[in-house]
DNA sequence: AATTGAAATTCATCATACATATTATAAAAT
DNA sequence: ATTTTATAATATGTATGATGAATTTCAATT
């Protein structure tokens, strides 16, 4: 007989439980980003596990993007940015096919942050659009590629909502996004930080529903704007 | 000088770079789901490296509901269900406002799930909603906790898109969910199930604009009960 | 043919050792 | 005294062997 597939997975795997531990910690804020964890042998002793545990553990928080390790230094646990922790999900996407369905989940999703951004957005969080705006000028005018500062606007926007799961979904998301084709024209690039400010315009004015159709032109302007970009680099 | 939190992590893990081979194996479909990975022994060789490494990668996947082992019998792809496979965030949102702020971001991505469920369904995914649909007024019948049959009507809507986001995106939320409060009040899942029958009408009828207006309704009704019933509980 | 039960397989956990990267400390040089 | 350099201590990364527990395989028995 072949092997099948069903009946559940038995008992609770001691790794699991000390994820589950440490993750509710950090959700707790037990451990704020940037904390460093215990090491590894203060978790075998505090856990009563071996350290083989605790490893899998960790690794399972850094597939996550919850933790990143430094070797000889400890582990850390990540900021709300999701640039430098690449965990797992970095070399989906080799089609534009998936480009363009995961643009597709991403436009009512960041459609709904924006609105809800202008309802709820703190001066701090306004300022934040604001500076995620400037720092993606600043990376045209040094020609670098606008990638991290065009995830850092709306990352920023998700924060705003003051609903963490918004911005826990973009992550999410944004993880299984590869390079998109950089380009370095400069109209496109001039074309998508005007489309920003005017998102960021509509949420500084408290304005729901322009902040809504600003992001679902932004978002139908970057489908299009990828479909030639791809297009042409085949 | 105390610990600081900067500058990028190092090189390469080596179970970093076994779990993206598998992770790349398994979105590329070479792991079908229900396959079984190969065993720590044949991917020792394989990969080259130690138990260790290999075991660490494959926590990572568990952790990202990729992967199931049994022990005994092997590491199996998990299927789109995400019913057995908890992966991490299994006990987070303790208090209500984490609950509500969950619904206020699966709103607007269900929503958009149930317009193009709507236009792009095929015969056999409205059947599997359909039985999605039997399997709840099931449970109800058998006084079963009808949770497990809400997410399958909802994970089958997901898969009804023909994007896969939108179910990756729905389970990762639902991860996020501990188990909500219970009830057995035969009017409320009565209800429940009426307003599933009738986003299941629309999508069949391939009417986008009814479903999400049926999606709408079911949701906010949901996030109603849900305060109701959360309450009572206090 | 069905059941039982031992053996082989496979994941789960523990313990130990060594490698490598970082940090802390002390020595040395200026 | 301050800076530099070398050394030691610390912490994560990897490898290996051993044992436990759950599952599967398969032959023996009924």
């Amino acid at each position: 007989m072949d092997t099948k597939y069903g009946m559940p997975a038995r008992r609770t795997r001691l790794s699991h439980a000390v994820t589950e531990e440490l993750q509710r910690q950090i959700s707790t804020g037990a451990l704020a980003p940037g904390a460093k964890l215990p090491t590894e042998q203060q978790m075998v002793i505090q856990f009563g596990v071996s350290r083989t545990v605790v490893r899998e553990a960790v690794s399972a928080l850094w597939a996550n993007g919850l933790v990143e390790a430094r070797q000889g230094s400890g582990v850390f646990v990540t900021g709300s940015k999701p640039h430098k922790s690449p965990g797992i999900f970095s070399e989906d996407m080799a089609s534009l096919a998936s480009a363009l369905e995961l643009f597709e989940v991403r436009m009512p999703l960041e459609i709904e942050a924006a609105g809800i951004a202008a309802m709820r957005r703190s001066v701090a969080q306004e300022l934040a659009i604001q500076s995620a705006l400037d720092h993606f000028k600043t990376s045209i005018i040094n020609n670098q590629p606008p990638l991290e500062a065009d995830l850092e606007f709306h990352m920023a926007i998700a924060e705003a909502t003051n609903n963490h799961f918004y911005a826990d979904a973009l992550i999410f998301l944004a993880r299984r996004t590869i390079a998109r084709p950089h380009t370095s024209d400069k109209d496109y690039l001039a074309a998508v930080s005007a489309e920003h400010s005017r998102i960021a315009s509509a949420i500084s004015d408290q304005n729901p529903e322009l902040a809504r159709e600003e992001m679902r032109r932004h978002l139908a302007g970057s489908i299009k704007r990828y479909r030639v970009a791809t297009l042409k680099n085949l």
